[in-house]
This record gives structure tokens, sequence and C-alpha cells, in this order.
DNA sequence: GCGAAGTTTCGGTAATTCCTGAAACTACAA
DNA sequence: TTGTAGTTTCAGGAATTACCGAAACTTCGC
């Protein structure tokens, strides 16, 4: 099985480490917590399933913490648990195709963050529609202009998140020039 | 100067502490901080300048915290600090467009936040470059991929924010079509 | 140089968020 | 039904982050 050098071994442990390290600071300057980031880190570079027992292990997580964070991995979509049959115990593995983990990262941040932040905004402008005087006028068009903007954020990104990476990558590329 | 009745400057004032703490809110769920975010929203959503003083009555906060978030905003590029001739209190503005807020904030996250990742992704690939054996290719390819997608995001984001909304957002309409 | 007006810094505390460890629960096999 | 392997929940503790308030500092007019 392993047929590369003890040294080599050790050098890919080592990187993937960082990488684990580097994703969950990465996440954190998202709004996502450390370990649930590290956690997705580990499993898309990682070939193998791989159990919460194994999990806790190489990241000297609790149980509660690892299996907290596992849940919420597949609750975005990111991860998938699989049961081997004849086997008790639950595995996980990531998808790790890249465009396929944006498009469901910007499709959840979309419904958990951006749709609700539109309902309030509207209900706002709704609010202070009628109101006269130039400073309610001012205020309702400053809070049309957000609600506007991000409507058209919204669509844009279904937009996006519903497109096959073959078609949308050649076409950013094409953007670009 | 107010000529709207009282119930409507009250309606007004309370629509504006709603959007204020909803902003907070949001700014929350992308790793911002909430006193910042309401003193943004204050300030996109008030005609006048405000004064540190200001700010800190209308959210009750103290000054210390006032005056890092301002400086904040203002290193960020969302606000400007103005001095009034003959004044020396120091007043602030918002940048109101909503175009440019969000070009603003893309760039931001962009030198922030985007970059210092695919630096240190970018080292992590080059470390396993070389290794043999199926699991660092695995491993190498796995990064590589992430690397190469953050970079055209990187890409598309510079482009954006550096356009002009006259252009891009009848672009965007179109695309949706 | 002194006082007034305003800005900045910072130590301590409060609030929030995260994590642990252990106990409770579930499903299954003997 | 009891034992075993595994999953889930949760009360408290730890760590992080944000905030206050007061003191130190800066600038400027007199």
């Amino acid at each position: 099985m392993k047929k590369e050098p003890e040294q080599d071994r050790r050098t890919l442990l080592q990187a993937r480490d960082d990488f684990v390290t580097q994703w969950g600071t990465i996440g954190t300057a998202w709004g996502i917590n450390r370990t649930m980031a590290q956690v997705h880190a580990l499993l898309i570079t990682t070939a193998h399933l791989m159990s919460t027992d194994e999990i806790m292990e190489d990241l000297k997580i609790s149980r509660g913490n690892a299996h907290k964070n596992l849940r919420d991995l597949v609750s975005w979509g990111l991860i998938r648990s699989v049961v081997r049959k004849g086997e008790r115990k639950e595995y996980f593995e990531a998808e790790k195709n890249v465009w396929k983990m944006f498009c469901i990262i910007i499709r959840e941040r979309r419904r958990r963050e951006l749709r609700p932040a539109m309902g309030a905004l509207q209900e706002c402008a709704a609010r202070t529609k009628g109101l006269k005087g130039p400073a309610a006028a001012a205020f309702n068009k400053q809070i049309k202009d957000l609600s506007d903007f991000l409507e058209l954020a919204d669509n844009v990104i279904t937009k996006i998140s519903r497109s096959e990476q073959s078609k949308m990558v050649p076409w950013a590329l094409r953007f670009l020039k």
C-alpha cells in the first residue's frame, strides 16, 4: 500500500495538518466555526471514508464537538454519511468537487442569511413607503436601493448555483478578458 | 424643517432603529462585528454628518467602542471623516451608493481574507508537489483544484470591483435571462 | 504655558460562542 | 433480556471576542 518513503509520508501528513489549520482560519473569517471548517478540510483531503472516532482522533476534539459539526456539515450538504453494509458504524465522506462545493456554499448562505435579510429590509421599506417629508423619502430610497441590490444578487446567486461547472468556468474566463 | 406629522417622524425613527438592528445581525452572520455594522447602518441612513458623540448617543455605546468601530469603517473605506472648517470636531459620512459599497466590501474581503488564504494554499500545494504515491497525488490535486478555483474567483472579484455600476447591473440583468 | 475640546489607548470585565465529558438513549445480536 | 456498539444530548467550564470607562495624549486658542 504505502510504497512512498517514510519521509514523504510525514511531509504529506504535515501538509494536510497545515491545510486543516488554514481552512479553519479561513472559515472563521467567513463566520463559520473553526471546528466545522477543520472537519470539512480533513474530509476533503482524505481519500477514505472516516468515522467519528477517527476524526476525533485526528483533530483531537471531543465526541460531542465532532458529532455536532458533522451534523452541521451534513445539513449544509457538504458531506454525506454512509453506512457500510453489515456495519453499524457511521462513516463520512465529503463532496470533493470544488465547483459543487462552491455552489452548495453560496446556495446555503443565500438561504440562511441573504433571504432573511431581504425580508427584513423589504418590511422596513414598506413601513416607510407612504411617509411625508424629505428625511423619510431619503431613508426609504436608501433602503429600497439596498433591497433592490440584494434582490439582484439573490437572482445571480441562484442562477450561478444551478449552473454546470462546464458552462460557468469557461464563461468566467471569457468574462475576464 | 419638519413639516411631516409627529406620527410619521416616530415611525421613521422606529424604522431606522429596526434597520440598524437588522444590519447588525446581518453583519454578524458575515463575520463582521455587530457594532461596526450598526454604526455603518446608522451612517448610511442619516442625511447629515454625524459626530462621534451623536453616534454614541444613538446607539448607546461607549466612546471607546464608537471610536474603534469608526476607525475600522474608515480603514475599510466605507465611511469618510470630514472636518468642517473652523471646527475641531470630527464628523463622519458614509458612502451611500450601494454599488460602490458592494465594490468596497468585496475588494477589502479579497485583500484581507482571500489573498492570504490563496498564499497558504499555494504553499501547501508546492510542498506536496513532488511527493510519490497515490495519497500524495490525490492530496496535491485537491489542493491544486481549490487553489485554482480561488484564483479564478479572485480575478472575477477584481474585475467586478473595478467595473462601473452602469455597466455591470444591466449586464447582470442580461445574464439572468 | 495653560486650559479647553477633542481623540486615542488600554486594563479589566462582560457577553458570547465553543467545547468537553459524561450520561442518556437507540438498535441490534446473542 | 441483557450486553454491546454506537449515537445524541446537555450542563457546565474554557476560550474568545467585544465593550466600557477612565486616563493619557494631542491640538489649538489665548
